[in-house]
DNA sequence: TTCATTTCTTAATCTAGATTAATGGGTGTA
DNA sequence: TACACCCATTAATCTAGATTAAGAAATGAA
């Protein structure tokens, strides 16, 4: 969507597998696009454990969306799952972005899309057992499994590596 | 924020408390703007369970954004909890919003905030315990105790209101 | 190739919160 | 006043998933 408003390849970087686009505390998020490759940005909590708050893969906008639009320390870890090419970008280029021909329309779609994609989350997480998210991960993300290891799905569904395997355990043998 | 642009009276409806704005499984998605009073957005479970989505209460937009966005039935259900007043729009005046002075600037504004908050909630539910999200609830809904029965809170939480009273009897004692 | 590191699996035990059930307190109504 | 209904509390039991630990399989580096 924003991808011909913003291809150019003046802020276009590569990352390599593992690395740290952004760490929490830092003062702004920037925003990043994803061209090719996957992202995942995360929590690590006050035990030092993980929690996957999303993947992003390719056309995916990953960003901390909370500290930018309040102006205070990012809480979220970025980072390059595989070999990733990245457009970067900070606030004031997203502002700019809007200015655009049908930037705003174009952002507003954006936006109202992820909130969809919250509100199935949460939901979920509320009323949903480890088993049923699995199964609608697999669904909505088909290609995720094979690109992404299970820790991290297991870390973006809630659970602990080892609920994961004898969940897929149980799906294997005739449910 | 766009109190101002839709002040008028037109579309402005009381509804009492227990009354059911909208169902689940309808056509479209109407968005509420609560001028006075409480309503909650909730699913209905496989199991006929309640989970509550979302409070809003003066001057906060509700909706089932994800059946707007996409054009697909309604997941969620809406009610007054208190007797409200409330501006009622379809997606259309919605749209036309856009078009007024800042309507997309405060769109995106709004969206953006949103999304923050459901990123909060994502996130402590999958890494907080009940009683820290319910500690976390109180910082950040003050008022809220007050207005709405503690059943509702726990089904906001996603706890039962056994847990819940538990959970504020260890608080009671000292902690 | 070998060795080291990380990931996945399996199993035993533990725990937060669910479920079930019973009791007491409020509130509205007749 | 009494009755019905809903809500909050308490307690006993149950369970999904966490934790801990250990071994197997995959991955990567030299």
């Amino acid at each position: 969507m924003f991808e011909q408003i913003l291809n150019n390849e003046n802020n276009l970087k590569t990352f390599s597998k593992g690395e740290v686009l952004q760490r929490a505390g830092q003062d702004t998020s920037k925003i990043f696009l994803v061209k090719k490759g996957i992202l995942r940005s995360y929590i690590i909590d006050s035990k030092g454990k993980e929690h996957i708050y999303m993947f992003g893969s390719e056309g995916w906008i990953v960003s901390d969306i909370e500290s930018q639009t309040f102006e205070c320390k990012t809480v979220l870890f970025i980072e390059a799952i595989e070999e990733s090419e990245v457009y970067v970008m900070n606030q004031m280029s997203f502002d700019h972005l809007k200015e655009k021909d049908n930037g705003f329309d174009a952002m507003v779609t954006s936006l109202s899309k992820r909130i969809g994609a919250m509100q199935r989350r949460i939901l979920a997480l509320m009323s949903s057992s480890a088993r049923d998210r699995y199964e609608s991960f697999l669904q909505i993300y088909p290609e995720l499994p094979s690109r992404v290891p299970q820790k991290m799905i297991a870390s973006y569904l809630g659970i602990t590596p080892q609920a994961l395997s004898t969940i897929r355990k149980k799906i294997a043998q005739g449910e």
